[in-house]
DNA sequence: TATTTTTATCACCAATTGGTGATATATTGT
DNA sequence: ACAATATATCACCAATTGGTGATAAAAATA
């Protein structure tokens, strides 16, 4: 049957199935996901194209297979791993937003995934989409809901307009060399200025509870 | 040469563009703009693909002229026309960002427009980003620039996450039946919650303000 | 070594893509 | 009615798309 060491050999099926992921991931990064034909990704794999449907049932098997592959929110999950949550998150998530803001602009597959799963209803992006939702929920329950109170659903939009904005600004800024209401989103002074305007908000948003909870 | 009332007849130039422009519209409607192929235009338009080629120059330009067609921003540059301004603009804020919120989400050809400019580089979609900006522009630079000071940069930073969030929150909504943050984007409930968020952050912005003022 | 199974390639398919030259038909002007 | 012109259709092209059956070659098994 198998090997367990079948790793010098020229015909490896496992190393095989990386190229093909890997193609995918440069095809995406480069060309975007619009430029995802079997033929290419055979061609950048330097292997046949009939084994994309012997081993992954096809073009959108790979994919999905590719998208599952890539964890792409570990690397901004624990950011400040543990950090002072008595102050009802309040520089957990001035710590997160910034952390996002940066993590996403750097991250041009992650833009990519993004902006794919607001044109395709993939299940995997779906899927991508719903991990999201679920970390951010323990986080939401556990910490600011019972902070915030009667004003925990108020809370939950603004942080969504935030990390929407975030997420859309990034995007901007990789595509469109253009300005967004006046500002550079890719000199380090514009984003700054995005960078002071998180902070700003987030400031006021728990200076207005302090004040409602010392009533 | 031409005839000024040449409606009747069934042979006519002008018709036949709109027909492909109205065509344009339908499939971007329908299937994105990735079904933009020249087959299915002509075939929608119920005419020849030659004429496309004839009339527009190509695939590309008839495209080019259905974006400039479109004059996607008419509808929400003078929603509170005239409006009092004397209050450094917060009124004007709000209403404008309430109805961008609403205006987008309603209007899915314009989502579509949006979304485009994330991906495609086609200078007729610059043109119509530079088109926003500029107009944003006088607004910033005659009222809230004067009013913020030197906290002028970080207003427009605030704006420009919170335009950015609505866009892609509504984007968001349209595409995905998934929550965000928690938040149906689609329920009365939910969308009355983001409008809540975006009065309470402008209402914070200018608060902040009117404090510095002071001084 | 011989055989079987796994891995990979090849040739080929129908459908679709963007694009064009030749031609037909309608409209206009004389 | 006639030619000239504008409008529209048609047949066809090469390149690319997703997809598959037959086959070759390597590896594992006997």
């Amino acid at each position: 049957m198998e090997q367990e060491t079948a790793v010098k050999s020229l015909r490896n099926k496992e190393k095989s199935k990386q190229k093909f992921l890997a193609a995918v991931e440069k095809i995406l990064h480069t060309k975007g996901f619009s430029g995802l034909k079997v033929n290419d990704i055979a061609r950048t794999a330097g292997l046949d194209k009939k084994l994309i449907y012997n081993y992954f049932g096809g073009k959108d098997g790979l994919i999905d297979e590719y998208i599952r592959s890539q964890d792409f929110w570990s690397n901004v999950k624990d950011e400040s791993g543990g950090a002072a949550v008595n102050d009802g998150g309040k520089t957990f998530a001035k710590a997160m937003l910034l952390s996002q803001f940066d993590y996403v602009f750097k991250n041009k597959d992650l833009q990519k995934i993004l902006l794919w799963g607001l044109i395709e209803n993939r299940k995997s992006l779906k899927k991508l989409a719903n991990d999201r939702e679920e970390t951010g929920a323990v986080l939401f329950k556990s910490i600011t809901d019972p902070y915030f109170g009667e004003n925990a659903k108020r809370y939950r939009a603004i942080i969504a307009l935030l990390i929407a904005g975030i997420y859309y600004l990034d995007i901007y800024a990789t595509t469109n060399d253009c300005t967004f209401c006046g500002l550079d989103l890719k000199s380090a002074d514009g984003r700054s200025e995005i960078e002071n305007a998180l902070t700003f908000l987030i400031d006021k948003t728990y200076e207005e509870e302090k004040r409602e909870e010392s009533f």
